[in-house]
DNA sequence: GTCTATACATCGATAGAC
DNA sequence: GTCTATCGATGTATAGAC
């Protein structure tokens, strides 16, 4: 989004960038309607004024800051799925998947506050409830459904709806857990989940 | 909660009941932020003084709303289980138990948006998520979890973890194509995740 | 108990100086 | 481009009449 040249960036840039990591923190913390220019601009260290003059109005700095942590959220949703030997048994590569994105998603609050915000919204922000579903929801889905249809061997009648079974158990459980904080209230180790699904997955009944 | 004699019931309880039908109204089409006393009031067709003589301030008529609304809702989540003959095969039950929640949930654009609050302001508001957790969630999975336990000959290792698999699938679905508008970018017939979940826990594979 | 009227703060947004 | 100062509207909450 913003230009590669780093060096000799103008003051507006700077701005810009200070505005947008600003207003991204005040609406993780307090949600769109709560969210007030006057903290945004507080936050950024600039002038409301400065904050219009660059963003238009509240609803367009709000859809900014939303498009703007989608993609640095993309790099780390799509990051999970990569660094290791795909060459290994399905069940330790889809074991070893989902242990890494339930160990992410546990420990990145600013992440979970992104959910709350997109999900909390969807129905006042339609079009960034779909800009979610397709720059982050789609590409993760898609890749695991290609990574299961390469393995013919786990004779899966149907790998598209099989991913939407391992990705909502996935996203559910953190939801719970964590999200709505139901740890004390629905215990249940991680690791009890993560064998439960692959062992589903792959066939393996005991 | 309310007495149980529904004849003569004093005018200030009738307040109270259509100011919580007009709160409820309001926080559910705007959220909490969003949403005002003075809009409350119209809505409830009383004074904004009645509404404070009643509730003492915002947060506690937000409180009393949520806490109302998931008793309502629990009702319709639990009834979901119980209507039908438990006594054939496992992979019918599961199969009529997953296609009602999907379709009930799809239906029910009051619940969707109950749900977006719940997440929404879990951050804000961390004793209703967990009242959602206690009254809504945690029945619904436990009462699932012994019906697999009361049936051995699914074989299954884990029934608890079983249960999430099941639940999360079907939440997380109902999220992606409803809630957030998914539909059209990423189609997905119910019929083939139920066919899908049906089969991997019953040890169905084709 | 319920109303009208109002206090007081804060909201989104802009005008105008520099 | 960025600031200070301010506008009018609207927010939560309450005082006081009935």
């Amino acid at each position: 989004m913003t230009k590669a040249k780093t060096s000799e960036r103008s003051k507006s840039e700077a701005k810009t960038e200070a505005i947008l990591k600003g207003a991204m923190q005040e609406f993780l913390a307090h949600g769109y309607a709560a969210t007030s220019m006057d903290r945004v601009a507080k936050a950024a260290k600039v002038s409301k004024a400065t904050v219009y003059s660059h963003f238009g109005d509240k609803e367009s700095l709000f859809n900014a800051v939303i498009k703007d942590l989608a993609q640095d959220k993309f790099q780390t949703v799509m990051g999970l799925q990569q660094p290791q030997s795909l060459e290994q048994e399905p069940k330790i590569v889809l074991s070893a998947i989902a242990t890494r994105m339930l160990n992410n998603a546990k420990s990145d609050r600013n992440f979970q506050n992104f959910i709350r915000i997109i999900i909390g919204e969807s129905g006042r922000f339609p079009e960034l409830a779909q800009a979610y579903v397709r720059n982050l929801a789609k590409p993760a889905i898609e890749t695991l459904t290609q990574y299961l249809k390469s393995h013919p061997e786990l004779k899966l009648e149907d790998p598209e709806a099989t991913v939407r079974v391992m990705i909502g158990t996935l996203v559910y459980f953190v939801m719970l857990q964590e999200m709505l904080y139901g740890q004390e209230i629905l215990p249940l180790e991680s690791e009890r989940l993560v064998n439960t699904l692959t062992n589903l997955i792959t066939g393996n009944r005991d």
